[in-house]
RNA sequence: GGAUGGGUGGCCGAGUGGACUAAGGCGGCAGUCUUGAAAACUGCUGACGUGGCAACGCGUCCGGGGGUUCGAAUCCCUCCCCAUCCGCCA
């Protein structure tokens, strides 16, 4: 979230850039309730120092008359400031409310616009496959080998869901190994996240959970939701802690399962392992000082690239628009991968998303910096990307790398782990 | 699931109603000594909010919430979390 008193302080620039979102939020009702609420503070305060002076002097009174009339002029105080604070409490909810509605501000390079302005950058070394036959899409490709059971998956958890078989698994721990060594390489510290947390770690990270529209599993009976991505995990690691200047930039990298109700998504775009349920993905997450973090973002995008040009599978690199931007992000990359089986030629598919949040989480989840010798606490900035989202991935490598007589062949950078060279 | 013990500043840790203005230590910063460093010694050193050019002042904060009291880290209620042991278990 936004501090408020840079929201009171530039409540126009605010206003513009939830307009610029396409987020609809009463800027000025915040700037109304927390007005009010710091004068009644004012007063509490005052009410609070009067009281605590009466307090102090009780035990010097000299008679117990005196003592009595001191307590009761307290009590009198105590009371007043009750009934000040509980104004106080009532115009904090209400400027709270607006707040956590307010979405991070913008990259001034950043697309103005929806899904459709997003912005071409660049595109990867890989050239799009030229087929001399028709491309199958993967829920084809899969069933011809055996690879992937969706009729068994629903039978067990319902749509969306699905059982990964034979080479299938093999991928999926392949793709895990080849994103976690070129992680390792380039500095991140690689770490297994749980796959439920808090609704606070949750909410400090940017999603609501119990809102109608959540895309969240939420476990009855507790306080715990399945995890929609280890970004959520790996950013509470550190929520409450104070870092040295000298820690940062930290690089992390999680492995968890992720788990999406995709409430409301349906259709031929969200066919086969497109749109599902659970998923496992490799996530990237870095904590920066405030002047590192643009740097750090091209670094992980950079990653990303890296990692799917050595897959040798082609893609896109666009920088998304204003008005598809999570609230959290102040700058979001995607990368899209080339998918032949995808619409009615092959389409671009979403495979990795990598944001800048700035400190837009680290106010929430308190994760702040120290240097050394100087007073004082300043949050981190926080980004995440996607290294592999395995089920994406998969789809694209299958596409891709299918031949004319059916078999697919394996990604070299995969073989190791997979121990063959082609599938069928 | 059962039993017990805990949650206090960046970290460790003392503190059972009024000088807590939170002891002490570690760490950090500055200085003395030293060719330099280390050691030793001396001093400073929590966060957030608010007012002030500043020195500094005021308020809040001892896991969360509620209560008792003129006054709560301290007493009461409640919830959460952590540790250890037992039971069960991959």
């Amino acid at each position: 979230m936004l501090d408020k008193k840079f929201i009171l302080e530039n409540a126009a620039t605010v206003q513009a850039n939830c307009d610029r979102r396409g987020v609809t939020v009463n800027v000025a009702k915040f700037v109304e309730s927390e007005t009010v609420r710091r004068e009644k503070q004012l007063e509490v305060e005052q009410l609070n120092r009067q009281a605590n002076e009466v307090s102090k002097s009780i035990g010097k009174a000299q008679d117990a008359e005196e003592r009595e009339a001191r307590k009761a002029e307290g009590r009198r105080l105590r009371e007043a400031k009750d009934a000040v604070q509980a104004e106080v409490d009532r115009l904090a909810a209400e400027a709270a409310e607006v707040q956590r509605e307010i979405p991070n501000l913008t990259h001034p390079d950043a697309p103005v616009g929806g899904e459709k302005d997003a912005l071409e950058l660049r595109l990867g070394a890989t050239p799009k496959p030229e087929f001399d036959f028709a491309p199958l899409d993967h829920v084809e490709l899969a069933e011809k080998h055996d690879l992937i059971d969706f009729e068994a998956g629903a039978k067990v958890a319902g749509a969306g869901f699905y059982f990964l078989k034979n080479e299938a698994v093999l991928l999926e721990l392949a793709l895990q190994r080849y994103a976690l060594d070129i992680l390792l390489a380039a500095g991140f510290t690689p770490v297994i996240t749980p796959d439920l947390a808090r609704t606070e770690i949750l909410s400090g990270i940017g999603f609501q959970p119990r809102g109608p529209e959540t895309q969240i599993y939420s476990v009855e009976n507790t306080d715990l939701n399945l995890v929609a991505t280890a970004e959520i995990t790996l950013g509470g690691m550190l929520a409450d802690k104070i870092l040295d200047a000298d820690e940062l930039p930290l690089r992390v990298c999680g492995v968890s399962h992720c788990f999406r109700t995709e409430a409301g998504a349906a259709g031929r775009a969200s066919r086969g392992l497109y749109r599902v349920h659970q998923f496992t993905k490799v996530e990237m997450f870095a904590f920066t000082t405030p002047d590192g973090s643009e740097a750090m973002l091209d670094e992980l995008c950079g990653l990303e690239c890296q990692l799917f040009d050595g897959l040798g599978v082609p893609y896109r690199v666009v920088d998304t628009a204003t008005g598809d931007l999570g609230g959290p992000a102040y700058r979001k990359f995607d990368l899209e991968a080339w998918m032949p089986g995808r619409g009615e030629a092959g389409e671009y598919g979403e495979v990795t998303s990598t944001s800048n949040c700035t400190d837009y989480q680290a106010r929430r989840l308190g994760i702040r910096y120290k240097s050394k010798g100087e007073k004082g606490t300043t949050f981190v900035h926080t980004l995440n990307g996607t290294a592999i989202a395995i089920s994406r991935a998969m789809i694209a490598v299958l596409e891709n790398y299918q031949q004319a007589d059916g078999a697919i062949r394996v990604p070299e950078v995969l073989q190791p782990w997979v121990g063959k060279t082609q599938i069928g």
